[in-house]
DNA sequence: ATGATTGCAAAAGGTTTGCATGGCA
DNA sequence: TGCCATGCAAACCTTTTGCAATCAT
């Protein structure tokens, strides 16, 4: 049972249907450690899938989103990048020499957070954090 | 001295040509109080200067954020949104019903980001926190 | 079978750019 | 005056969409 076997059994008890191009993208996802565009993933997946078109994969990306199987990430000005959905949630620096993107967490910040938008009367819906960085020297 | 006079004084100390299409631009910038794309300054501008072309004001924006004078703000797949730059650093909640733009700040979520950039070796060269908020009821 | 999904090509939306003209310092 | 900035139109890049053909269930 593989990583992608399981999102796609997820999707099939979701009742969407598993095309040969979302099985390709789906094995793409799951096997990626990175955070590719759109184009990426299209690239990625037309090793296996050479008729792949970049609409599907479009189309596709915005499916396993609403589902909660992949994550879309809108960095500074560039193209969205994605990544399957975790259970623990995470945020991102983004190195901003390299391009390098490193996960991390704060239970400290999320709490903060919550508390910051409770005392004027709001809850948080989701929240996004990306710390730009640049190695320090020395 | 009004607020739009301030940043055309910084503007000219800094060598940056002072056109009547730019001193529109400014006057509109100093004096939103909100978050408007460039297309919005665009038409607030024109109002003075109905010849303003919508590439001057990309241009303009893209040269006031350079010098430091306006913030872009690039929130949930919208257009990019400006600010002029203030003294006090803050981020944004968004109400995802109504769109409305919350400005806060907290010192200790930048202390904890700044402690864990370091934990692994960066500084923060800028960062990113918008928090997408709804009204909790009751 | 039949309704969802695909590929293609065209369009959309935001933003940038080449070029000749015009205007600030 | 000299060079920067402008307006226009065209290009760009990412993403979406209309349509007829195809495929999963």
């Amino acid at each position: 049972m593989t990583k992608a076997d399981d999102l796609t059994q997820a999707l099939r008890d979701a009742g969407v249907r598993i095309t040969r191009q979302r099985a390709a993208l789906l094995t793409v996802i799951a096997g990626a450690d990175d955070h590719p565009d759109a184009v990426e993933l299209h690239r990625r997946a037309s090793k296996d899938m050479p008729s792949l078109s970049l609409s599907t994969v479009y189309r596709t990306l915005t499916a396993l989103e609403d589902q909660g199987v992949i994550q879309r990430h809108q960095f500074d000005g560039t193209p969205s990048r994605f990544e399957k959905a975790e259970d623990d949630h995470h945020d991102h620096m983004i190195d901003v020499d390299t391009g390098e993107v490193i996960e991390f967490c704060s239970d400290r910040i999320e709490q903060l957070q919550t508390e910051l938008a409770a005392e004027i009367g709001y809850e948080i819906v989701h929240h996004r954090m990306e710390l730009y960085v640049r190695k320090k020297d020395g």
